[in-house]
DNA sequence: CATATATTTGCAACTGTGATGCAAATATAA
DNA sequence: TTATATTTGCATCACAGTTGCAAATATATG
């Protein structure tokens, strides 16, 4: 994977978010590109391990940064993804195993997990 | 909101699968249909708290059935969307807070939350 | 450095999902 | 039964994202 001016761009804008970022989020920091080749970059960042997508119904998909140990394999976050209702940012949170949604800087009202693993029929 | 046959039909698919179902899914098991009919079908459904939709990244949307007491307004689930590694399934479960992710059934490898609340610059 | 090879980019065209306006059909209410 | 409200089908559109291919750019090798 070469480290194009394109593909630099793109990652810096999305690191400098505080939140998650849609694919219209990075255009508008974007000055002129190809479409195209946006998409490109970020499947290649998904599939890189620099970035993870996430996907709330009814919203469009986010990037967001991923953590050091990520990479073209490993790929676990296993943290808090906060959309607010006030503002509709979302952020990635880190969840200390003790406070399991709540903690100190943000207020959870509801919730669900997104799961992967094997299922009670695959089991057996 | 009127029960007409059509709507009772894609009730009953939803109904009556153990797991989530994709559009995909729906129109495999719907006779002869109109697929806008479909679509707004849902939408409704969505909008009376009589399904939910579970968007996992990377994968299409599912709908499953809501829990009774949602509806127009409330809507609120906080349970487990399991998707299998092994039959790509999704399921959704049932979160006793003493289990948090794992319980006897199934087993969770990797999992993330999707919450709704306000975040830290929202609150002050 | 020069050249060969591999990767990335831009363009054009396409695919699939879902939305919209409107008229006909159907359901509910009076 | 008739009037009103809701749903459906059809045609058309909008938009996100993909694909094939050729030109441009980057990396590797001598
Ligand atoms: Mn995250
Ligand atoms: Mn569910
Ligand atoms: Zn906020
Ligand atoms: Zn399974």
């Amino acid at each position: 994977m070469s480290e194009t001016p394109f593909r630099l761009s793109v990652l810096d804008i999305i690191q400098s978010s505080h939140s998650a970022v849609s694919v219209l989020d990075i255009e508008k920091n974007l000055g002129e590109h190809n479409r195209v080749t946006l998409y490109r970059t970020i499947k290649t960042f998904l599939e890189q391990g620099i970035i993870h997508a996430i996907s709330i119904a009814g919203d469009e998909l986010r990037y967001a940064m991923c953590e050091d140990n990520c990479g073209k394999d490993s790929h676990v976050h296993n943290h808090l993804h906060l959309q607010c209702l006030t503002c509709e940012s979302v952020y990635c949170v880190d969840l200390p195993a003790t406070s399991f949604v709540n903690n100190s800087h943000h207020q959870v009202d509801s919730f669900e997990v997104h799961a992967r693993g094997t299922c009670e029929a695959c089991l057996n």
